[in-house]
DNA sequence: GGACCCTACTTATACGAGTAAGTACACTAG
DNA sequence: CTAGTGTACTTACTCGTATAAGTAGGGTCC
């Protein structure tokens, strides 16, 4: 069973290759009869023609691949989710999506298999302005396309949409009238070049509107959230905020344990809105944005960048949203 | 900056073409000097050349993308991570991973999809034996990879290990003293054929044990939570397993906001090991697997497979693992 | 009635690799 | 001295596609 070449396609027809190619491929500028349009069509449905992507990406130069680079985005919730929207999108575009979440040492081994995979574009939401890797694909002709925020040389986009994320989740609990916040982070963050960026913002929320803001690193065990939200507690702040919803579950759950009333006494919210979180006791607000919205709008750049290569295209980030839950619904 | 070709390095070298290509490719049966053979590999990394991949798809008639089609399994949290794991492995290889979550309506549009691809080899985990894509792929010589373990026809790799975790999750809380058992089940899972195959292997465990089990399906809302929790509670029962994690921490969270004593007067349970299990308060014991582990068991079958398609090539799935912590430890 | 253009194609080449088959030379066996 | 056997290559073709350049026939224009 030997795959069906465009060769058997205009044998079938009755007409050349080059006749079957124009007219798949809606060449512009090539005059095809529509009695010969239609044998073609037919010929090619009959025996299942699919173009071989291979030649045809040889031929072409370019590959229908477009690769996604995840960084340590890939261990966020939404973010899995919006992969796959986005592969499925891409998919009925005839592109293939490859997303990578390989942790490469040093930025130099990261463009060395990004450029030997030779995808047609990639979409730039992880990587930094000034990311070897980036120069080098632009470098060789392959599209980027990026989001349409600003975004400062050494950061991605993803840092500044992480921070307006965070940023969001604190002036959605100052509203609700918080005035004293623990703004609880996990470990590893305190290792993470963010911190510089997200702290300063944090504070400037916190400042502006008047209240009350500290910044504590908690151990992900019970223990350890348990001593902190004693704490908390104790010392009279009325808010705390977890750095995503795996921080902030857990969080939840020691101050039920200490007999803390949540949202009357200490408003807790997260960030990433993980499957638990609507269904916690009690339910956890937090922030997060349309996966699928944002699947789509990534894919939808991809086209037009790869028809023109050299011309900047930028994707629409979705607004992130505050999903209000009991845990920082006073009237609860 | 046009990309390096094997005529390039010939060139450069003073050799041949097809000397480089045998070369590079350690063709058996041709003899190459060793004074050839330094100029044409220094010549090759001089220059910088890497082989395109599209042309020597198209040359060998096969690429080296490995498909891995995720199911309905792409939404749980384990999985995820081994995508990454193992795409990070097959890199080492030369292969190129694309996993794709496209939720198809009907077999035959994966088939289409999956053809159009042409991988080298796919992953069956999530696939049923009989699925019409399988049958195709396998009639196109794309080689499988496949778990090694005994699948029923009309079901996955898998619903088996979905089916297996679970059975451990019980036995664990048998084991652990429950006498009275509720399993707590998502709404979408009544409707899923798994159904079929979980809840009499569970029954058969409880009978075997000697405990009772029933069966219950959650709303995933605070509210819903808390009525099950009561009437469990209310009814003698000393253990509730959650289908996952994602089930568990928000029973978790209601029997606590009840002032259900866990473990002590109810033991709980889950299956997935998410971010939130290890934290939250008590900790929520869990049936997991090693998530490396099983991308480097993916991965390590493809080559062999690639080189002998027709040859059925296993792979070790990790054996699941319980992870016990205080929700179900009766000392705590 | 030739120049010119339009339609509807076909012919021929290129993309970059892998590989069967051929060649040229050196060495050995008989 | 010739046939045979390695060694160390090269030549020539192939994979399936896209597309520049060519062609054949009919119609229009002056």
């Amino acid at each position: 069973m030997k795959p069906v070449t465009s060769a058997d396609v205009a044998r079938e027809a009755g007409v050349s290759r080059a006749t079957v190619s124009y007219l798949l491929n809606n060449t512009p500028g090539q005059a095809i009869s529509d009695a010969t349009r239609r044998r073609v069509l037919d010929a090619a449905e009959r025996l299942g023609y699919t173009p071989n992507r291979n030649a045809r990406a040889l031929r072409l130069g370019r590959s229908d691949i477009v690769l996604f680079p995840l960084g340590d985005a890939a261990l966020s919730h939404v973010f899995a989710h919006a992969i796959n929207a986005c592969s499925a999108a891409l998919n009925r575009e005839g592109f293939t999506l490859v997303s990578d979440a390989t942790a490469y040492p040093h930025p130099e081994q990261a463009a060395g298999a990004w450029l030997r995979l030779g995808p047609a574009a990639f979409i730039d939401l992880t990587l930094p302005a000034d990311h070897g890797a980036v120069v080098r694909m632009l470098g060789a002709g392959i599209a980027r396309v990026s989001a349409a925020i600003d975004v400062p040389d050494h950061l991605s986009a993803m840092d500044i949409i992480s921070v307006e994320a965070r940023r969001v989740q604190l002036t959605h609990v100052i509203e609700q009238g918080a005035a004293d916040i623990v703004y609880a982070l996990p470990p590893a963050f305190a290792k993470s070049p963010k911190s510089v960026l997200l702290l300063p913002a944090l504070d400037a929320v916190a400042t502006d509107a008047g209240v009350g803001l500290r910044f504590e690193t908690v151990e992900t065990t019970p223990q350890a959230m348990r001593a902190g939200a004693k704490r908390w507690a104790g010392s009279g702040c009325d808010a705390v905020c977890g750095y995503s919803d795996d921080l902030a579950v857990p969080i939840l759950t020691a101050l039920a344990s200490l007999g803390v009333d949540v949202p009357a006494a200490m408003m807790v919210s997260g960030v990433d809105d993980i499957p638990a979180a609507s269904a916690v006791t009690p339910s956890l607000s937090t922030v997060t944005w349309s996966v699928d919205e944002l699947g789509e709008s990534l894919a939808a750049g991809v086209p037009d960048a790869v028809l023109h290569p050299s011309e900047p295209v930028r994707y629409a980030v979705p607004e992130l949203r505050v999903v209000v839950r009991d845990s920082t619904d006073r009237r609860y």
